[in-house]
DNA sequence: CCTTGACCTCGAGCTGACTTCAGCTCCCAC
DNA sequence: GTGGGAGCTGAAGTCAGCTCGAGGTCAAGG
């Protein structure tokens, strides 16, 4: 709990793999706080990297920043979140990557139905047809969950 | 092959499902192309719908549309595209849907492992520690296939 | 004290895939 | 021939999630 927890940007930036402007996003955006030195530089708690982590693993399913705020907003506020507090909200995300899997299985089953059967006609095709959006795309709504995105391609 | 066989961009809204300023935009970036009347109005063969729908389904498995014009480019100029061109674009995604859903297991999976082994250990935990990015991620190159986007979530 | 590398802020820029807008023109049914 | 819905253009705007650059400050080793 002394200063030597505290933990510069620098160090951050290398333990949890975030770019040093990602990590001013996050602040920006109330992902993560950290306090200042006397002189204005940030210094981070060590439990900036759990948050972080946890912030990768949700951007890898492909949850947007405002929900994932929404979910960090939701860990106890005053103490150190436990185990148990970070596992509640692991497991919110089991239920979404479920359904994407699911989604994406429907869609290569479409796929498949397609290739093997010939049914390119534009009447009939689950696929193919966008009168019947492949089953699982509503009505211009949601075919597939969210976004799921990588950080940076490059 | 009578002038009857042409559609004019509402028409091509309805049947395919896209909006006029999302067929303007395709036209643009050379996805699909149409004729034009004496006026300079849209007019549209009946096998853009079939490139429509292609695209449509390229897209909800997050194809790029950089990636959707180099594989409708393949198509064979001159001729109409037969049944078989086709499957053999679709085949070629099969194997990417494939990819992503086996990213997403393996996601699911580190999340199953992490909820049920309590390891959130930032030491330990496939799914939590950076330096070991998920086994998936490779040096902050791949994670995760490409992008998997919805057109608009509305 | 000095140097040097780490850090700071603010604002602009970027990518992708469209959408929106303003201000016209076309064309067809009546 | 005319009214009005359908269509046209080019430029600008949007959204997410950052990245980049300029121009300056901080802090620690020598």
């Amino acid at each position: 709990m002394d200063t030597h927890d505290l933990l510069t940007i620098g160090e951050v930036v290398d333990r949890s793999g975030f770019p040093h402007s990602a990590l001013r996003y996050y602040e920006r955006e109330g992902l993560v706080s950290a306090t200042r030195t006397s002189g204005g530089q940030r210094r981070y708690e060590r439990g900036v990297l759990r948050r972080l982590a946890f912030i990768r693993a949700a951007r890898a399913i492909g949850i947007g920043l405002d929900e994932v705020r929404e979910a960090l907003d939701r860990l106890p506020a005053g103490r150190t979140p436990t185990k148990a507090d970070w596992t509640r909200l692991s497991r919110s995300w089991r239920g979404r990557l479920d359904e994407q899997i699911e989604a994406l299985v429907a869609l290569r089953d479409g796929l498949d139905s397609c290739i093997g059967c010939g049914c390119l006609s534009l009447a009939r095709c689950r696929l193919w047809n966008p009168d019947d959006r492949i089953g699982v795309q509503g009505d211009g709504a949601r075919l597939l969950p969210p976004a799921l995105r990588r950080p940076a391609v490059g």
